[in-house]
This record gives structure tokens, sequence and C-alpha cells, in this order.
DNA sequence: GATGACTGCCC
DNA sequence: ATTCTGC
DNA sequence: GCAGAATGGGCAGTCATC
């Protein structure tokens, strides 16, 4: 074993969803097919509405159904789930036009469709149907829908929570179906999915009255109505939300309302593979209006993706590039929507603008000062600046003054840090501006020293005031993406890094220490002195060509991040004995994980920490297996010391002794 | 008012 | 944050 | 290599409950 994360003790009071249902998993899918709950002869839409009064329907036959790619499955029922994609894909464009709004039901069938589909490009394909079908009749809908499939109730900066977790969602199941606790345990146990054991529940519902069906719409509006709602009582008021929908659900409706709201919708969809969706479906739109035809079949679409397919790149290079730099659905829909046909002013429109957040850079994983300099190559200088151990900031300075600040998920976060706010108002020469930085902890008697982002992490996050600041903090800029009014994101690094060090060089920021060089030994020099003053490790950066642009949202080739616990040698270890374990959840369901860890000191076992990563998955097999068979104790033994909180499913025996390296940021307190 | 459960968001 | 997987 | 989904610790904020 070579390294392995350390942790503390949990607190015990914090459960997760597992921890929840008591759930030890042993057989939880976690592969993409799990079941269908439509058959192929359910989606016989009717004359009045899309939504076909299903009968009851059972688990199993739809289990067989989605089993395609699974070994033991015939022929006969591949063909028959091709066929109900191609007949579900052909009815979504045969939509009898309704005043209520594109159905939710379409949605979410269209989704069921997509967590069975493995290949990328049929998940688009699959996915702009569903767009081109909204579009062409329902284009009001569009944005909802595009919220609903990416499982985002805003833009990310726009402070709007859902506030529902596993336990809200299970309790508003558990009152709306009837079905025990006992009962919602043992199906989660053996579905691994919340939103498919609502769809099992909800399927069994017996109604007196249908009520009128779901609309995209109408599910998008209650979600929001759902993050609105706080203060006293706001969690019934959330839960009754909950119930109406599910009430009102239809099948497979029930399984995506409830994964939308637990933000786990996964279909292996978010966010590329809706902007590559969109694209196309605008583009077939555009071919299809010219051509005044009338669509009432997939194949129809087919034939226009196939001429277009050009044209279809080029909208999604300018979607991304579009959405990389304003991660606004509802401008770029908005925009895509009502100027169908000047798609080439998109990048005007949504640009790189003090105000919205881009999505930040972000480094490559490297293990060696040696492989660093050999993935940024050596035409170029490199800047190796310190990795502060702190908290991701994007800083936005407005033409009016105005400061705000964003996180690395592009939240807002403007209300955490007056003090920084305060630190870039009124410089000189600058009148707009949008810099990447990070935050970092220092010690309030020595401003020079730089504390754990472990201890950043205590300050309050919303509405601090300047006078009643606990944690104090420094604002260590590194780039700089805009400057009065010129983006500077395809300049090269160099020239940032001169306008950076021109207008930034002022009493209340600081750049961060930096060292250009490409010689091992005084990289690895730096390394060091970087970790012993309480950094990370190093960001490499290349000054100049093609590598050295700012790549919004890229992990790119360009930035490279050695951490010290990357590096061999570097880290600090103790020898630890696992005394306890517990069962793994998902992939590692059915083998232990995490293990606890003891020290041994003065004929007694102290708990140190917690452990799960560092294993390969054959050493997690060796390892359960090794101690099931002979090395389990029916109960802690006295000289097991550990933390009344702690519940470990097994005991074991003290036998193996490890080698762990842990990081000092942790602030191990070891008795 | 104190406590604990729950959630979201940092890493 | 890290890690794994299918394409 | 990418995109997506799985996993982790640990903190503050919010609300229900006693």
């Amino acid at each position: 074993m070579r390294r392995k994360n350390m942790c503390h003790h949990q607190q015990g009071t914090q459960l997760t969803l597992q921890q929840w249902l008591f759930v030890t998993t042993k057989d939880r899918r976690t592969d993409k097919q799990t079941p269908f709950s439509l058959q192929p002869n359910q989606t016989n839409f009717t004359e009045t509405s899309y939504v076909s009064e299903t009968t009851e329907q059972t688990l199993t036959t739809s289990d067989e159904l989605l089993s395609q790619s699974s070994t033991n499955v015939t022929e006969q029922q591949a063909t028959k789930t091709q066929v109900f994609v191609g007949n579900h894909m052909d009815n979504i464009f045969q939509l009898q036009l309704q005043s209520q709004g594109f159905p939710f039901q379409a949605v979410a069938i269209t989704l069921d469709i997509l967590q069975a589909t493995s290949s990328r490009l049929s998940s688009i394909e699959i996915l702009s149907d569903l767009f081109l079908a909204i579009l062409l009749k329902y284009p009001q809908d569009l944005l909802p829908a595009v919220y609903l499939c990416t499982n985002r109730v805003a833009a990310p900066w726009e402070a709007v929570e859902l506030g529902v977790g596993g336990s809200l969602i299970s309790k508003a199941i558990m009152e709306v179906t009837s079905v025990s606790k006992e009962t919602l345990r043992s199906l989660y146990k053996q579905y691994g999915d919340l939103g498919d054991v609502a769809q099992i529940c909800c399927s069994r519902l017996q109604r007196l009255f249908k009520p009128n069906y779901l609309t995209a719409q109408h599910v998008y509006q209650s979600l929001r109505k759902i993050a609105q709602t706080n203060g006293v009582k706001s969690v019934s008021r959330k839960k009754n939300l909950i119930q109406s929908l599910l009430v009102a659900s239809r099948s497979p409706e029930a399984r995506y309302i409830v994964r939308i709201l637990s933000q786990h919708i996964r279909v292996g969809a978010v966010e590329k593979t809706v902007i590559a969706a969109l694209g196309r479906a605008f583009i077939i739109l555009d071919a299809i209006r010219s051509n005044g035809e009338e669509i009432t079949s997939r194949a129809q679409v087919q034939k226009y993706s196939i001429e277009r397919k050009t044209e279809t790149k080029l909208l999604v290079e300018r979607m991304n590039r579009a959405f990389s730099e304003c991660s606004d659905w509802e401008r770029i829909i908005t925009f895509l929507v009502n100027d169908t046909h000047s798609w080439n002013q998109l990048n005007e429109f949504c640009k790189l603008q003090p105000g919205t957040p881009l999505k930040p850079q972000l480094g490559k994983i490297t293990k060696s000062v040696d492989e660093m300099i050999k993935d940024l190559g050596t035409d170029s200088d490199i800047s190796c600046e310190w990795k502060y151990d702190g908290q991701r900031c994007q800083v936005h300075i407005i033409e009016n003054g105005v400061v705000q600040l964003f996180s690395r998920h592009l939240e807002d976060m403007t209300s955490k840090y007056p003090d920084v706010v305060s630190s870039f108002a009124d410089i000189s020469g600058v009148t707009s501006a949008i810099l990447d930085a990070e935050i970092v902890a220092v010690n309030p008697s020595h401003s020079q020293m730089y504390l754990p982002f472990q201890y950043l992490s205590t300050r309050a996050r919303k509405d601090v005031q300047l006078n009643q600041i606990t944690v104090q903090v420094r604002v260590i800029v590194f780039d700089l993406m805009f400057l009065n009014g010129v983006c500077l994101i395809e300049q090269s690094f160099r020239q940032r890094r001169q306008l950076l060090e021109r207008h930034f060089r002022v009493r209340s920021v600081t750049l961060p220490e930096t060292l250009i060089s490409s010689q091992v030994n005084e990289v690895e020099a730096w390394l060091n002195r970087a970790i012993s003053n309480g950094c990370e490790g190093l960001m490499c950066k290349a000054l100049d060509g093609p590598n050295s642009v700012y790549y919004p949202s890229k992990r790119s080739e360009g930035w490279s991040k050695i951490k010290k616990d990357y590096v061999e040698g570097i880290s600090d270890t103790m020898d630890l004995v696992p005394i306890a374990a517990w069962w793994g959840n998902g992939r590692k369901a059915g083998w232990l994980s995490p293990f606890l860890l003891a020290c041994y000191y003065d004929g007694e076992f102290q708990s140190v920490c917690k452990v799960m990563s560092g294993f390969s998955d054959e050493e997690y097999k060796s390892l359960t297996e090794f101690y099931l068979r002979d090395k389990t104790l029916p109960i802690k033994p006295p000289y097991y010391q550990v933390d009344e909180s702690l519940r470990p499913a097994i005991w074991l025996q003290a036998c193996q002794v490890y080698v762990l390296s842990y990081e000092k940021k942790l602030n191990l307190t070891i008795p």
C-alpha cells in the first residue's frame, strides 16, 4: 500500500441516505441498464391525450425488456426494445398540439431510453429529437425541458437551492404510496436508486381519478416553487409539493421527478451531450422551416441530420464556447429560439463579460516534475506557481465599480468575502476586469503565515460583515481573463501575466510566488519550498504558445499541477492497524470499505481514521475475503478504543499493519 | 434557546 | 476533491 | 482523453423538535 487519504472521525450525527435507510448494499445496480417501467404496447397514444392510461405493470417484465446488453438476452428482446425506441421517437413528433404544454411523460420516457443507451452519439440523437419535437410545437417549453434534463433549476450563481434530499423524498414517497419504511429500505437496497424505488411504489398506486397530465413546464415550475419555499414549516410545504407531483405522475415520471429532486439524473447526458443535442435540433429546425415540411417521423429528421452535419458541427462549437464563457441556458436558448437566422452572432451575445462567471480552467494532475516538464514541452518557458491551499475565486470588477466573487462551480460568494471585495475597490487604471484567484486563510498575527483549507472552511458563508470577520484571508491573483473592456483569454499567458503585474501589484492583493524554470532540480527544490510554506504543491503553466491561452472549463495541457501527495516519498507516514470496517456502497458494494484504522499504544488500539481510497478493486476483494474468512470478531473488544458515534458493521482482528502517508493539513491529533 | 437532522457546497 | 468506465 | 457518474471528509446554514 503506497498512499492512503486520512480523515477524521465522522461526526456521528450526520447520516448519509444509505445510513438513513440502514442499507448494506450487496447487489446494488450501478449499470445503466436499470429497468424501464413502460412496455412497448403501453405507448399507444390516444387522439386526445399523449398520455396512455397505463394499466398496472410489473417491473419484472420491463426488466426483461431493457436487458439488451446483458449476456443472457435473446435477440428477440433486443429487437423489441429497438422497436419501442423507434415508436416512441416517432410518437413524439406526432403529438397533437394541446394548450397544456409539452407532456413531461414524453421527456421521462426519453430519459429512460437515454439511460439504456451507452453510445454517446445515439444519446445525442435521441435527446436532440426530443428537443426538436418541443421546438416544433412548444418552443416556450424548451428551456424548462433543458433545465430538467441537465438537472438544474437556475444558473449556478442565482442562489436557488431545492433544499430537498433523500430523507425528505423518502418521507414523501412513504406518505403518498403508504409504503412502509421497511419496504422502502428493501427496495432501495435492491435498486440503489431512489428514483427507481419511487417509480415502483407510484406505479402500484391506485387512484380514483386520473389527474391531468404533467407538463414539462409544470414540473419545472414546481421545482422553482420548492426552491422558493423557506421559513417555518417549509419542510412540510416542500413535501406537499413533491407529493402532488408524485400523485399526478404517470409511468415513468416518478423516477425522474425523484432523480431530478435528488440531483442524480443518471442518464449519461448532462452538459456536453445536451449542447450537442440542442445544436443539432436547431439546425434541423431551420432546415425543416425553410423546406416547409411536416414532420411526423424520426426518419425524416434523420435525413436532415445527415444533410446538415457540417453546419451542426459549427453551431455546436459556437454553443460550447458560448456556454463556457456564459453558463446561462436561459440566455443561450432565448437567443437561439428568437434569432434563428443569425447564429453567427451567438458568441457576440453570449460572450465573456464582467458579472457573468466563466468556467475556470483546471490543471492536469502530474505525478512528478519530470513528467510535468515533458507534458508542457520545452518550446516555452514554464511558470511554476505555488498552489495555495484555499478556495478558488473568480473576481469580477464591473464597470461601475461593483465587485463580484464566484466559486469554482460558479456560485456567487460575494457576501462571504467583503474583505476581498474591498481589496479590489478602486484600483487605479482598472475600470473592469475578471481575475482568477485563490483565497487563503492567514494567521491574524502573522499575516505571512498561511493556514490550511480546514481553517478557512470555518469562516461564515453568508452576509459576512467587515467588522465581524473571524477568519482573516488573503487573496492571491494568478490570472487575468478580462481587462478594461478587452477579453484576454486568447492571449498568451505571458501577456496576461504582464498585464496582471502591471495593474494588480497593489498592497491589498498578492501575486503567487513564481519560479520560471524548466530545470528539474530547480523545480523540485521550488516544490519543496512551496510545501514547507503550507502550499499544496505547484501549478506549472506554459508561458507562450498555443497551450498558454486560457481554456475555460478545460483540464488542459497548459496547466499542470503537482501536489505533494501525488509525489512519492514526500508524505509523512504512520503505522496503522485495521480494527473494523463498514460495507461499501455502489461500486464497492459487497466489499469492506471504509476500514477503521487504529494505532497501537500501551496495550490498546486507539482508532485514528477511516480509510477508503488507495486500494485497487482487486485489493478490496482479497482484503474482504481475508478478513471474512476467519478474522472477524462478534463484538468490540475492550482494548479497542473507539468513539461512541462510530458504528462499524464488522469488527476485525488486529492482525495487519499498514504504512499510511497523510496530509499535514488535516491537523491530526494523535492520542 | 439548545440540539440534532438534513442539505448544499467547499475541497 | 479523486477514481473508474465506456466510447 | 473526454464526459459522466461513482465515491470520500468536513464545514456552515436552516429548520424541526424538545
